[in-house]
DNA sequence: CAGCAAGTGTAATGTTGATTACACCCGAGA
DNA sequence: TCTCGGGTGTAATCAACATTACACTTGCTG
């Protein structure tokens, strides 16, 4: 309810009544989508907590699908630009890694990015452009901003990349590990900050070193040799 | 059509009628809740496919609800198994590694196994038990067995483990990366054997040597020391 | 061969919810 | 003040199913 209150903070231009409807329907979908999922969301529903009458929804963004698709593109923008990559240019490479793990852990973990995951994995079938668009929009690009950290920490002559692109997947993979993808199967999983913490500096540990200890034959790597 | 006919060889004891009609209900249900999802499946077509009628459908599983449990629960059970953990203990542990990446990955990636789990995540708020039983009988039976090859495998020296459950949590992850996730957001990436494989060996080497070159300050860790 | 438990087919029943139709209202420019 | 264009409220429409009811068959078992 309080949240249809401030469309005008939001938008630059405040164009006419039309949008500020605009903008309560949308943040009035995004909480029911969320709650219920896309099939068990009413468009009443909406309208009740939106304000504003079922026509007017109607003539603003045609049905369901394309109401849903609005929502989802107003969310994932936003929440895509909170994550504002501050790279830390120049950090030396553990302590960047590290900050850019947690960062990208705790906001994956909050249940809005849970629940809007969810949905979006679970509408692959029906909408199988939603999950591309979201894939480009959303994780690419900060896998785009990690690639270029790395590449910026190799020029420096900390580390060695072989493939920085899929280096900087497997980096996001393994801070999401044991996290992300249990909470994800389970809403009572909820990691605090600490432990947020420990994972990822294990995880930045495990990522530059490898498993401690290991001893290879000679012949098979030439890592540990200079 | 053609799966309904093979219950008898599935089923050890033949018990009567009513199993098989039970399994071709379980097989029809399969098809169309994957191809469906859950709310657009519709019990009808699932009689229309298994053959038999509606009133037997609703006499064997109460309700729709149920027989999407019954299904899943056969489902992942068989996943399971055939997912054969036959970890090759004893194996030197590159080799190893590689072995359970690959056939964890190749599993994961057919696109049934896909299908299934978005399944499964768009569920969770529906039915929140679901996602949880699914994590206890299928991921952290494979996670066990890892654990206790990695046991088997600092026993032989080969290794140091910190924390083997977490150890295996990240192995696993980092297996999956960059082509499971991202096959789950898009049905159309498709690796084939040749790229699973090179990807695995990719992230085995990374987990056991770390980011190639890296060269912390001294005091940092003791890796590279010995 | 009788009899019953399980299976079958078809047709209600009932609800739910998207989508549309219609008649009315309000605020800004002529 | 008059006049629209967007808004509003309410009440249809209309389809889809899940779920149930009912009356009829079958296939064993004794």
């Amino acid at each position: 309810m309080s949240a249809a209150h401030n469309k005008a903070i939001k938008e630059a231009e405040p164009q006419t009544r039309g949008d500020k409807r605009r903008a309560a329907f949308i943040a009035a979908a995004r909480q029911v989508f969320l709650e219920q999922g896309y099939e068990a969301a009413s468009m009443s529903e909406i309208v009740l907590r939106a304000g504003g009458s079922l026509s007017t929804l109607y003539s603003q963004f045609g049905d369901k699908q394309g109401l849903f698709i609005s929502m989802l593109d107003a969310r994932v923008r936003q929440i895509t630009e909170s994550m504002g990559v501050e790279l830390s240019a120049h950090t030396p490479v553990q302590e960047g890694l590290r900050r850019i793990g947690e960062q990208f852990t705790s906001k994956l973990l909050e249940p809005e990015s849970l629940e809007m995951y969810r949905l979006i994995v679970g509408l692959a079938r029906k909408f199988p452009e939603i999950p591309r668009e979201f894939q480009r929009r959303g994780p690419d690009k900060i896998r785009q901003a990690l690639v270029d950290y790395l590449m910026d920490r190799e020029e420096a002559g900390e580390i060695r990349l072989e493939d920085p692109y899929r280096t900087a997947t497997l980096f996001l993979e393994m801070t999401r590990s044991g996290l992300v993808s249990r909470a994800l199967l389970d809403e009572d999983v909820r990691p605090n900050a600490e432990e947020i913490r420990t994972s990822v500096n294990i995880v930045v540990d495990m990522f530059l070193h490898g498993i401690i200890r290991y001893q290879p034959d000679p012949d098979s790597t030439k890592t540990l040799k200079a």
